[in-house]
DNA sequence: ACGTTTGCGCTTTAGC
DNA sequence: GCTAAAGCGCAAACGT
């Protein structure tokens, strides 16, 4: 076989690879979804359930980026970190 | 156990359930990135694979329709297409 | 002169007003590059900077974003914003 | 006055020239937002115009490029172009 | 000069 | 169907 279909064949091992892996996030965000019905139906208020996720995400991520930020700080004092 | 507790409890599995689920929706796109990079690393072009992928996942009529539209603008600007 | 050349005409228009503030655009891009590089031929570290202008953008953004937040809250528990 | 507070000064000068210059760039952004919008409410299609003003900006060696590498994958896909 | 990494802007998606 | 948010892609910027 060619050097060529060789490329062809992992050029395309690559692609089905990706879009399998797209399939299933696809399946995750239908399952968020999902959930959010069925809090819904449970009656819960999806907007404010999404406001508490989105709180705790911000949470989690400001932590992050203070980190971030105190490193860049140190850094530009020639400080070590 | 109160009314108001069982409620909340409820609230807090909901809400948990689907922290889980988006976690592991950030994990597929990390898995997507990832063989992109190796993809990259093998030699292929990553812009043109993502435009196949694109490609295909549109339906077949849907892109006729666009390319049309694009020939008709691009004619009405006396542009080559 | 025909419907379609009228329209022809207008579109062209929309997409060359489109053009020129893009250009614009561009250049502002390139005057506020000149202007870290006049400063940090003045001393000053750039990476630095650019964190201290993503602070002070931080805090805005951050106080519009608290009056949202107050806002849904609000809404949730079926108050007058 | 020490050197230091020269220092500061001229520091906050350029940052608040680039802040500046970054809020005359947040209104360019708006300005061509607002025209995609009038051409839009005047019954053009958006995404297309996109297509077009992305093309033109384009160079004509490189699109040809990557057109060629489109369909040589493709090719190797098996797929139709 | 190149490759990696970050930040910005666009595109797409989800809800109303 | 429109508006608002989130995720993704691209391009510039930094370090090697």
């Amino acid at each position: 076989m060619s050097r060529a279909n060789v490329s062809a064949e992992q050029l395309k091992l690559f692609i089905e690879r990706i879009e399998t892996l797209e399939e299933e996030k696809r399946g995750l965000a239908d399952d968020i979804k999902g959930v959010f019905a069925e809090a819904k139906s449970n009656g819960y208020d999806v907007k404010t359930m999404r406001t508490i996720i989105k709180l705790r995400r911000m949470d989690r991520n400001d932590r992050a980026e203070q980190e971030a930020l105190l490193e860049t700080y140190m850094s530009a004092l020639g400080l070590e970190v």
